[in-house]
DNA sequence: GAGTGGTCTAGACCACGAG
DNA sequence: TCGTGGTCTAGACCACTCA
């Protein structure tokens, strides 16, 4: 049972693990690498799709395999209302706002409980800690009914700086749905991770207490450091536990 | 960029959508499809590689490949209370349970606030539906102070039949992790599911009025066939809506 | 034993990045 | 231009399933 590229993928992560190849730095060509390894290139690249999978090492056209940087893990607190502390803290976190005019057509229709062709507003949020990209969302909130009671600057993106302050009156009901998926082409490119590194896909869905749904957002997050959190009671302590 | 997988993968993907290839069937072998498409094995297997990812088709050794049957959407319940409604009603799920003796370690002794070493009782479950398994869970239990106020036959199982019934007393705290990742090796092999399909990992913390944790599940679902919910108020209504 | 997928090879050619 | 990864080939051999 023990493949090459098993053994191959193996032997690389100890060696990134135990710190005697370190963060950031490029690996051997890949032609040497077979020739260490006595493997075929494909089988040597195969490989290394393993560990790329895991986010241990990213491919660069042109430049080479380097090893990641390890990751902060980033925890999405779900029930739309606090943010976890730790995240909070190191919210060193460039968040780049595009907003839209569109329509309303397919799912968002059911999810945002209106008329297909309703005017939406939409928000792509792309939040960036340091240089790599960490997680983007799509939000749309309908455009129809302006209501004045709710602010809408810097709107709930993915919830990182506008939940801080405790401002906004409670939502009646926060809805959140999740699953894991591998990333489309696009999500991939944005978010700078590889195709089959899984992500965490959260469509947050919030209604106001008139059960009018003022929110949809969809947030995409790399799975390789991002955990969601929901609690039933709220605790303060309890830091992560990591995997 | 259209690479020749890529196209290949594309063109398999609308046979299979489009139903000229029905579910359950078996695709052409790899040697012709590969002289169909004129590309080299490793390429058409490479194309088929992303089909598999996406649950679109399975392969077995030895026989072929097959179109996989549209799989009902399982849907994972939040709040560790209720059960959804869909879900319930097709609970035509065998759940079979493995029970061990087993001593607290590693994260688990911090998930249920335990000293290592403490004993547990460790449940295995592994649901199926029809022949196929849909998830799995391992769920452990302090096994020390018995308390003699939790029913404990059929577990909480992924809450599958013991949350249809209502007379456990609500617990003070549910606290649910998830994450989405790669299944490890062990768990593609007891789902049946290609080790490049997305998991979602659900952490589950339940903690009785006193603060002492009741359980600790760590639970698999596959990210083609699950997805989890979590509502700040359960509504009853709202169906799912498909992705 | 015939047919299937699983793995691997030893090259080839192309596209990208940097000097 | 040079070295890098990205893609692909045309086989080979092994392991599994089924008759």
């Amino acid at each position: 049972m023990p493949s090459r590229r098993h053994v191959i993928a193996d032997d690389l992560r100890e060696q990134i693990a135990t710190g005697r190849i370190k963060a950031g730095e490029r690996l051997p060509s890949e032609a040497q690498l077979a020739s260490h390894y006595t493997v075929s290139t494909p089988t040597l690249r195969s490989a290394l799709a393993a560990l790329q999978c895991e986010g241990l090492v990213e491919k660069i056209h042109g430049k080479g395999n380097f090893v990641c940087h390890p990751l902060r893990r980033i925890t999405y607190v779900g029930g739309g209302h606090m943010l976890d502390a730790q995240t909070a803290a190191d919210a060193a976190l460039r968040v780049s706002v595009r907003t839209t005019k569109v329509r309303a057509r397919g799912h968002l229709t059911a999810l945002l409980r209106v008329a297909a062709n309703s005017p939406l507003t939409e928000f792509l949020c792309l939040s960036h800690e340091g240089k790599s990209p960490h997680s983007m969302a799509r939000i749309y909130v309908p455009r129809d009914p302006v209501p004045a009671d709710v602010p809408r600057e810097p709107p709930w993106c993915e919830g990182v700086e506008s939940r801080l302050a405790d401002l906004r009156p409670p939502l009646a009901e926060v809805r959140e749905t999740v699953s894991a998926r591998l990333p489309t082409s696009e999500e991939a490119a944005t978010l700078r991770i590889s195709s089959a590194l899984a992500v965490l896909a959260i469509t947050r869905v919030a209604a106001d207490t008139t059960g009018r749904v003022v929110e949809a957002a969809l947030l995409v997050l790399p799975g390789n450091r991002a955990n969601a959190v929901f609690a039933t009671h709220h605790t303060t302590e309890e830091k992560g536990t990591e995997g």
